[in-house]
Order: structure tokens, then C-alpha cells, then sequence
DNA sequence: GACAATATTGCAGTTTTTTGCTTTTTTATT
DNA sequence: AATAAAAAAGCAAAAAACTGCAATATTGTC
């Protein structure tokens, strides 16, 4: 820097941080030009403070500016969910099955949530939901291009579901879904407790090229009133059990593939 | 120091810091140097008084001054909302506008968020929305119908944007939908930073028979590069503010409800 | 009051931070 | 794949902070 041209700060970096932190709480949003520009310092500071913020975790840094946290670091409560253990592994087995660049759809459930929660950053994906924990964490997915199939919500299971919903689904054929049950049986295939949800759970399966179900042990040989689907309809079964395990032996003469 | 040159020191340390402090309280933050200057000590004395101070907790020191506690304090624990209490008194506002058995429209963006929170259990409502955040507050709303546009994703907005979800707000017509904006300004009207989101705005007014604008007093009179509407194309403007505020002048000779 | 022990203040030299600029690498878009 | 924009890395100048030190002030004790 020349010598003749002293610069007094006229703002300590304490302020302009703050202000930067006000302008993108006001605005949701904001570029890194337009605030080195208002508090006329360079792109670089302005960068290096946004920086800052970020790893403070007061805003999120985005290409070329920054948005507010808003809800961003939304975290459901991870810690009663039942059986978790098992629901990571039969989402780490799944993951193998979801190939870059493609187009997939992921159901509600904790399971399929786990799943959504263990995509890579790195993969690139057209991912489909119908469910609002999985689209929220789909957000956090940089490279997975999220749409949320819309319609009524279903306050219990925070899926949408309804004549809207399937039309919408009707619309679409991805490669692979992975879904969730509330019950399953090897001869009575999968059954739900609520009717609405098996009219969208069929209209998921009819959308998907290959369905993939995501479902623990203990769910295995039960029923209950609303049928979803016959086994054969399923393609990829992931339990956390081993594929060979005894309890899967019901399953091992249909055409299924045990994961 | 010279012999002949004997400064009495007309400050006691004590005063000298007392003064730093009302300097800091005043201004939220003070400049080392001009401190210094003022108090015609050495900058040295002035950067060990400052020390102790914020040892002390008196005030927060930062690199070329001191900061005033409650300028940098945040909680992060805390709901870090930005001017939450202003947003809350908006939303109450925007409330009494919301009639039972009504069907509305909750756009994104915090303030519309806290309306959604702030919908009583006992209401009886449709509806729909655009944004993630509201939907899930919209679950725990027991006698609220509530209905998800679908579409893609916007990770930052955590709303719902694209031609799908366009297509989806022209089939439907609200009594009110509630939405923010990035900025406004009185003869620009509501404009934003995203195209996109711009384009979803326009659909959303389109499907409402009158639109409400929350928008804290801040924003008024900024602007940014998309246009979304005139303000003739809103019904209501809420903010924090009396409607008789000279900071709303502006405003009063459109042909616009201030509230 | 004398005097030693302690604290305060300013100064000079050194180290650390901050900032803007340039160059290279990465990322996004067409 | 090509292009343009943004981010990262490295660099240098300047401001600020720190350190040790000497001069001076203050305090406590006799």
C-alpha cells in the first residue's frame, strides 16, 4: 500500500461484522460486492469476515454471498428415535444402491430419513420426497437437486398425502424409491394401520422403476388392516440383518432381492 | 521525562477508565486512539485500561478499540431469530386478519413463520404453504388443514420454486395470503434478489384474492434488482410500527392499508 | 518526614493482526 | 467443454498489540 494514503478504519471489524450479520438477517440473503461496496472495504475483507461469521455459525456462506441460518440448523430430535443403530446400518446398506446422477425418490419414516441423512455431499442426485424431515435434510445436500411433491399434510406421519399428492406422483417415474412400512409379511406383503397412507405408498411404488424397502427386524411377519402391496411388488428388501440370517428364511423363496 | 515538565496527572486512573466506559456505553464502541487523544494520555494507557476493563467484564476489547457488552453479545442458544420482538408484534398484528374457516397462504421467511407459530390451537384454517419451516409449524396446529405447494426446492429460501410449483399456485385462489419481501421501497415497490423467488411471489399474489405484506420497518425504502409488484398490488402493509409514523409517510398516499 | 516497596506511565523495539492486491484454483453457468 | 465469476493462497504494507524498561508517582511503615 502507497505510503501517502494512511487509512483510518472508520469501523472496527466488530461493527462491520455486525452489520453484515444485520443485513443478511434483514434480507435473508446477500452478496459479498454489494456489502463491500456499502461499507467500502474490499471484496477480500468482506469474504474473510463472512468467513468468520460463518464458522461462528451466525450465518451460512454461499457462493458469491451469504444467507441467514434461518432454520437451517434444524435438528429433530435424533435421540428417541427407536432402534436407531439399526435403522443407520439398513440406511448405509441402501446407500450402496443409489448411483450418482440419478433420479430417486425417498418416502417418510426414520429409516428413509437416515438414508437422506447419509448422502455424501459430493453426490449428485434428483431427489424426490413427499416427506418434510427428509426434504429439510435434503437442504443440507449440495449437490442433490430436492423436489417435494406436494399436496395435504398428514400431521402424524409429516407426509404429504391425499388425491393431490398421487396425482402429482402420477406425473413422475424415478429409478429408485426407497420406502418405509408400517408392516410386512412374507405371504400378506406390506400393510399400513391408515388407509390414506397406502393410497400414497402405492402411488409411490407405481412411480419408481425399482422400490426399495427400508425395514427392521422386528417389523418382520406382522400385518395389520390396509394392504399396500404384495412382496413381489418390492424389488430390494434391506433389513440390518445379514442377508443369510435365519429370520429372513420366509422371505428367501420370493423374488426378492435380500439386502 | 524532563524534570522541568512535571504533568500533574489531572485524571485518576480511576476516572480515566469511568470515561472509557461512558464512552463505550454511549457510542457502543470507542476507537483507541481517539480515546487517547481525548484524554491527551498515551495510546499504551489507554490499551491497559481497556485490558482491565474487559478482564473485568466491563466491556468486550477488540483489535483498534472496545466494544460495549451488549453490542456483542448474542446467545446462540436462543432462539436467533433477528428482531424477533419486532416480528412477533407484526405477526400478532397480521393475525387479526386471519379469519376461522378461512383459506390463506403462509409464505417463507421468518416473520410469515411466526405467524404460522402464532396461529392459536383453536383456530379453524386451510392452509397452504410454500415453505418447510411453516409447514412443520403448521403440524402442530390440531384444526388447521394444511397444504404443501409442491415443487422443487431452494436451499437457501427452504421454499418451493420453479415452474412446478408456479403451475401448482395457479390452480388454487386464497381469501389472504401473508408473505415477506426482501425489500421495499414506496415507488419501487417489492423487489428481490432471486429471480426465482420473484417469480414464485408473483404466482402466490396471483392465487389470492388480497395480499398481506409483513415486512419490518427496517426494510422500507431499499431496494434490490427483481421487481415482484407494485405496492398497488398489495392490500395490507404490517409492520412494527404505528400506522401514523412519520418513517410510513411514504407510504400513506398509496393506495395501501397500513396496519 | 524519610524511605523502601509498589504501581503507573510513556517509550522504543518487536511481534501479531488486519487489510488490500495479485495470482492461482475452484466453482457455476452456458 | 468453454467461459466468467468467485474463492483461496500468498504477499506486503500498515496499524495495533505486546514486551521490557526506565522514569515517575503513590503508598505504607517507621
Amino acid at each position: 500500500m502507497p505510503a501517502e494514503f494512511i487509512l483510518v478504519p472508520e469501523m472496527l471489524k466488530e461493527e462491520r461484522q455486525r452489520t453484515i450479520l444485520n443485513e443478511v438477517e434483514l434480507h435473508n440473503r446477500v452478496l459479498l460486492t454489494d456489502i463491500a461496496e456499502k461499507l467500502d472495504v474490499s471484496i477480500d475483507t468482506v469474504r474473510r469476515d463472512v468467513k468468520e461469521l460463518d464458522a461462528d455459525s451466525r450465518l451460512r456462506k454461499v457462493h458469491g454471498g451469504a444467507v441467514s441460518l434461518g432454520f437451517a440448523n434444524y435438528s429433530p430430535s435424533r435421540n428417541n428415535v427407536y432402534a436407531l443403530e439399526e435403522k443407520i446400518s439398513i440406511a448405509e446398506k441402501a446407500l450402496k444402491l443409489v448411483k450418482d446422477n440419478s433420479v430417486i425418490l425417498i418416502d417418510g419414516g426414520t429409516t428413509c430419513l437416515e438414508l437422506a441423512r447419509l448422502l455424501p455431499p459430493k453426490i449428485h442426485l434428483t431427489c424426490f420426497t413427499l416427506s418434510l424431515p427428509v426434504a429439510m435434510e435434503l437442504l443440507n445436500k449440495p449437490n442433490v437437486d430436492a423436489i417435494f411433491i406436494g399436496g395435504q399434510l398428514s400431521k402424524d406421519s409429516q407426509i404429504t398425502i391425499g388425491s393431490n399428492t398421487i396425482h402429482n406422483l402420477s406425473q413422475i417415474k424415478v429409478d429408485f424409491s426407497f420406502i418405509g412400512t408400517g408392516y410386512v409379511d412374507a405371504s400378506f406383503g406390506l400393510t399400513e394401520f391408515d388407509w390414506d397412507i397406502v393410497q400414497t405408498k402405492k402411488a409411490v411404488i407405481k412411480a419408481s422403476k425399482k422400490t426399495v424397502l427400508l425395514c427392521i427386524s422386528e417389523k418382520l411377519n406382522s400385518q395389520h388392516r390396509f394392504k399396500t402391496c404384495d412382496l413381489t411388488d418390492i424389488d430390494t428388501m434391506v433389513t440390518e440383518l445379514e442377508p443369510e440370517h435365519p429370520l429372513l428364511n420366509n422371505f428367501r423363496n420370493q423374488e426378492i432381492r435380500l439386502l
